[in-house]
DNA sequence: ATCAATAGAATGAACGCTCATTCAGTCAAC
DNA sequence: GTTGACTGAATGAGCGTTCATTCTATTGAT
């Protein structure tokens, strides 16, 4: 038998790797993170984590699957709003924020960069990121309300792609432009009006 | 004498290094690419790469150099046209193309995966981005014309940085949406409408 | 025209080190 | 006594970097 049912502590130890891996490799990068670094972060040997991953690489997978279920989460609470559009012009301030955290950016760059030339990496974040991309789609529609029947074919599939593409590049340019959170008012104002184009009927 | 003139000879071998770098990384990452195998590609012995560069980081900071010139070179040939505006609603297509090259994302993103926890890189980063950013400035200005003068400030600025944004992140979504370049024909007639928010008075 | 001297270009084996992964064995709980 | 969780030293491969050495071409004296 290769994989058993794992057990309650199992899952949990694997939380813990999840967490300090995603640490080590956020301030190392992928490649220079070592085990050694992970399993102390996590408490326990480097032996062990061979016991709850199967190597490295399946760990930095769990890592993707983890965080895409977070991210079409937070597009599900958003979908509760009564006026989706108008809470995003209201905490459009908040949102460039979180995807200008120079940490955050760092591991998801290190993710990206890696998945770009790992096939089994590339499998999960496109499989994840299908979910994500098929959730963004339905918020759209949502916000649209009956107008978006009158759009033509793609229309919603465009603004989709391109909101990603914008909040995505938000956590790109934190990288390049390090003062770059300090531009946060002078940004606002002319992301409402994008968002207006992509959201608005 | 730590630093004597270089030879044109030596130039050229450094660019031959640049090259072979720059495919190696894409290829393997930055950690992952051994300077045996840069050597190999570049057809110079691993020692001889230490007479043209101070070590691997020198080699990645120049490539982020030579990149950037390229960039403010592009801007500089985008200004010489007569119509900024409608020369980038008519070249929408080839852009959105261009930035959706997954072979250039994997370079980039290990770029800018490097720079968020490199000193030295983040430097030499900060510094070409500037360039770019006071050149992205100065393409907005003229392509308002004189309406620049009369919107209020930092608009100017929080459009360089959301242009910036839009296309960063197209270079993201590359690597998350494989078949990515497929949807151009969708991203093109909304990219063109952001593009005007973003260009026109 | 020839040769010794010189100097930069270039090599590649060797060094010291770190890494992912394995596995023989310990320990606690039942 | 058995089982499953867990350890950490050992293994072997691969890394960036160094350096003693060789090559190549240019110079200047004869």
């Amino acid at each position: 038998m290769t994989t058993a049912a794992p057990t309650e502590r199992a899952l949990a130890r694997r939380q813990q790797v999840l967490d300090a891996a995603s640490d080590a490799f956020r301030r190392r990068g992928f490649h220079a993170a070592s085990m050694a670094e992970i399993a102390k972060l996590a408490g326990m040997s480097p032996g062990h984590i061979y016991n709850l991953f199967e190597n490295k690489d399946e760990i930095i997978a769990a890592i993707v699957e983890r965080d895409c279920e977070d991210v079409v989460q937070r597009i599900g609470e958003l979908q509760q709003e009564v006026d989706v559009l108008q809470a995003m012009l209201r905490e459009t301030d908040k949102a460039i924020d979180e995807h200008s955290q120079v940490a955050d950016a760092a591991l998801e760059l290190e993710v990206l960069a890696e998945a770009s030339r790992n096939p089994r990496l590339a499998a999960v974040m496109h499989a994840s990121q299908a979910l994500v991309h098929a959730k963004a789609l339905g918020l759209i529609r949502q916000t649209l309300g009956p107008a978006a029947a009158e759009l033509p074919d793609g229309e919603i599939e465009g603004r989709a792609l391109l909101l990603a593409a914008l909040f995505n590049g938000l956590t790109a340019l934190s990288v390049r432009l390090p003062d770059q959170h300090k531009r946060i008012p002078v940004m606002a104002p002319v992301m409402r009006r994008l968002l207006q184009v992509l959201l608005a009927p």
